[in-house]
DNA sequence: ATGGTCGTTGCACGA
């Protein structure tokens, strides 16, 4: 079982890009992020003519989280099921698919330290772990995947001292990243290869990515059952090179 | 040299 997670920042800008990714690699699964669609005006059958059915949690020009699965999908949930008020913004989707419940997060970005959307991002990671543990078994197979807008460690910046004080590295958000994990998540990426200079995202600006200047960002979360599976793991690259790329690269999983 | 580009919408802002 393929499982990939990729932010494709605006489905409508970059659909001739995803229909050529999907042809190519053949996940089973998809979590895509930024669709920045309503859910009316999501492209169903471009993807149901590549085999896939869809969850779709969009909320027209922002945001707006995908499951795409040609293993089966059912028992959809969008937004939270944590028993709070609904987010308003369109962040997270789950599913099951081919026996596995997968969730597809993009976690808000945070703009500056202290911001009101900071705050707003620390206490989406907290009904995140609270959406798990009301919806799923930390002994069951789980994958959580998405835009974490989070650099788990240093070796996933490409430069500390550039990013020090900066959103996406301060201890806030990796212990509130590590409070979901702690639920019952391995980062499996990161378990397959230890070394640094790994990215998911480059700023379009100043050439960053073939300075090689990006995070990692994009992560896919796996209960132990499922990390346990684990055979392969990458980062494709070559989806952030050529026309129109997104500004991040799918993060693909194999599983047996 | 402290910028740079995208995607949205609409002539600015978020990432």
């Amino acid at each position: 079982m393929r499982i990939a997670t990729w932010n494709v920042n605006s489905l409508k800008v970059r659909l001739p890009r995803v229909e050529a990714w999907l042809d190519e690699v053949r996940p089973d699964v998809l979590c895509m992020q930024e669709t920045k669609l309503a859910d009316d005006a999501f492209p169903h059958l471009t993807f149901g003519a590549l085999g896939y059915e869809v969850a779709h949690h969009g909320q027209g020009q922002w945001n707006g989280v995908a499951v795409l699965s040609r293993v089966g999908l059912e028992g959809v949930i969008a937004g939270f099921a944590d028993g709070a008020p609904p987010d308003p913004e369109a962040r997270i989707v789950t599913a099951r698919c081919g026996g596995v419940l997968v969730t597809s997060v993009y976690v808000p970005n945070g703009r500056a330290v202290g911001h009101d959307h900071y705050h707003y991002k620390l206490a989406w990671l907290g009904r995140l772990r609270t959406h798990l543990e009301a919806t799923a078994d930390p002994a069951d197979d789980v994958v959580v995947a998405g835009d974490f807008n989070i650099a788990p460690d240093d070796r996933d910046v490409y430069d500390p001292a550039a990013f020090a004080g900066t959103t996406h590295v301060t201890p806030a958000e990796r212990e509130a990243l590590a409070a979901v994990e702690a639920w019952g998540l391995v980062d499996a990426f990161r378990a397959r290869w230890s070394e640094g200079g790994l990215f998911s995202w480059w700023d379009y600006r100043a050439g960053d990515f073939h300075q090689g200047r990006g995070m990692r960002i994009d992560l896919l979360l796996a209960s132990a059952s499922v990390a346990e599976r684990v055979t392969w793991a990458v980062i494709d690259r070559n989806a952030r090179k050529g026309q129109q790329p997104s500004d991040h690269a799918p993060v693909v999983v194999d599983l047996a």
